[in-house]
DNA sequence: AATGAATGAGGATTCATTCAT
DNA sequence: TATGAATGAATCCTCATTCAT
């Protein structure tokens, strides 16, 4: 079944594309990325990039999906882990500081596609932001039934939670903060969503 | 005395510019937007933005500058006031909603510039993210010296205070939320950052 | 087998900018003349042009050389038959009326490039003249070597050749006089060219 | 009679504005040369250069035209000393020789003209042509009335004798010869000049 | 399916020229 | 008369996209 092995070399094929665009994005921007290049760092010739997505526009959304698709696995597997909530909050943070410094391409494109100001991608950025947001605010559902934290606003202190973990990595990235000097503030900062989200932690 | 006219139509033209200029990069990005676009709505001609501002670049950078200026100084007041810091702080984020909520765009494009990719601009934007944090970390030293809280590392604290404040009003402006309900959750956020720093917040 | 019918093409197409390029560079000068319009004339598209030639400065180079090619192969030729040198120097003098004549364009942006003030063009415009010299000088030394003119500055000597040969037919046309005008004039100037070198011609 | 003043500060500022008009178009050609540039090196404004010529193309014009009388009345003087043709010949070269050395500028940038592509220029440059000649071949003709040489056609032979002599220094000087060893060829030039016109020079 | 040669829209920038002062 | 701020025409070049092979 030569099928098999073909959908097998164009999946493969579409991938490389992605990483490279994730790459080239993540160095230059929307604009700047040149697909040529992209299509030469993928091994194909420029018009076959082509017949994997319809343009430009629609293959940095295509990465910027994708990219997405590993962020929230990587987000829901700190929450899910065993312990606490602080502690998974704790989880969460050093998620974000692992996908910055393993893969910081996506961690940056994705934070550039949320906060930048491409209205262009604005939004599928929004669509991104609300996936986040829900996982997170499913946890905090969770923990509020059980009596955990006590909140009326689950929506809000879902984006308290992103806002200071997240952006709180990116931030210390930009002022070109060591990994291990971020990772130290990672207790810090879980008991400081902890707090605020209504319960003190657990002292 | 003519000179003084002029300089003042000088310096209005000049504003105007900067003024169109944020307009047209918030909406559409450095690369997209266009310079004969942000003549044209400035009200003069082509060749003549060049009269003021070297290049696109340079325009973007002084608007950058121009924009930083305000924020530092919306900054600089909301800590200024009178009052505990945890009301101080609640200020800050009110500020930060209204600077988002009255010149979207100038807040825009300079959240743009901070976590945006566009390399270009990473070292102007690292430098303003560092004012920022600068004005954040003496008002917690002053808190500090007089015993109000409690923390060794001013620098990541002043980060933290600024990454959920300011992170909080963007996010929750991109997922579209109004200004009310932003503007609610602003004594919760200042709890939460002041719990995170080290003290129970004023019971 | 496509590969030869391509690069055939390829060829053609290269040719026919080359010739566009001579007539519009000839017409209008280097600053003057009109990428757009070259593509157009040769029947291209605006951007094609680019992958034949890096730049506008490099198509005029390249139109540059190729014309120099032609015209020393001439030069070659004419100094190359059979006779006295007289009678190839009187050659020579009707090879640059030819070249004037046939292909006027090239002629004339060669006399340019060589006499013009453009400086971008200088370092390339004298390489010519060493290679057009070079030849003339080749050819006396021989005429030296079998007793046929005595002079002991090759170098100037060839450069006397050249300037009265060249640079007379140069002006004629500047001034209009016709084809026929002007080859009356070849034995006279084979004559006085010759007997400047240290031998009375053949009377 | 402030009106002289005036008269000869206008004529002043006008001489000063040719001279560095030809400065400039000597050094970056018509096109490149910038009014600008020109206006600033001769101490005045910008708009004020529009007060003494109707444009860019009458100002290179005029400057062209001032050049020539320049040049014109140097190959007066030297066609008009005393002495036997092939001196006043050598004379004429060493003219040019002179005229290239002590104002390179405006040899340069007359060469141009007469010899560079730009057609604008084309119809002067001719006229140039033709005046230089004009007192080339008054003199040849004067020659030709004592005998002291046989020619029928002296409009030919004049362009013979300009093309030998002002050609050769220009070439000479593009591949950089020095002053020294283009002067060592003058008489070499004129004996070739004068036994191509008919006589044997003064054995 | 894969390729890459060809295309042409689009835009920053320069600079000759104008004109209000 | 002199000025220089303002103007906008003019153009090279890039690169996303198409399509014949």
């Amino acid at each position: 079944m030569p099928k098999i092995v073909d959908e097998q070399a164009r999946e493969a094929t579409r991938q490389r594309i992605l990483r490279e665009a994730a790459h080239e994005f993540a160095r230059l921007g929307f604009d700047q990325a040149n697909i040529n290049v992209i299509a030469e760092r993928a091994g194909i010739g420029k018009g076959t990039i082509y017949l994997y997505f319809e343009n430009k526009r629609e293959l940095f959304l295509a990465m910027l999906r994708s990219i997405a698709r590993i962020h929230l696995a990587s987000i829901r597997a700190a929450l899910a882990m065993k312990g606490t909530l602080e502690q998974r909050i704790e989880q969460l943070f050093r998620a974000f500081i692992r996908l910055a410094e393993e893969d910081s391409d996506s961690f940056n494109v994705s934070m550039s596609a949320l906060y930048g100001v491409n209205r262009a991608f604005q939004a599928e950025a929004t669509k991104l932001l609300q996936d986040y947001l829900a996982v997170i605010a499913l946890v905090l559902e969770e923990s509020r039934a059980i009596g955990e934290i006590q909140t009326t606003n689950i929506e809000a202190t879902a984006l308290q939670v992103l806002s200071l973990t997240e952006s709180y990595v990116l931030s210390a990235r930009v002022l070109g903060w060591s990994k291990q000097s971020i990772t130290r503030q990672a207790s810090a900062v879980a008991r400081q969503v902890l707090s605020g989200i209504g319960i003190h932690p657990s002292s």
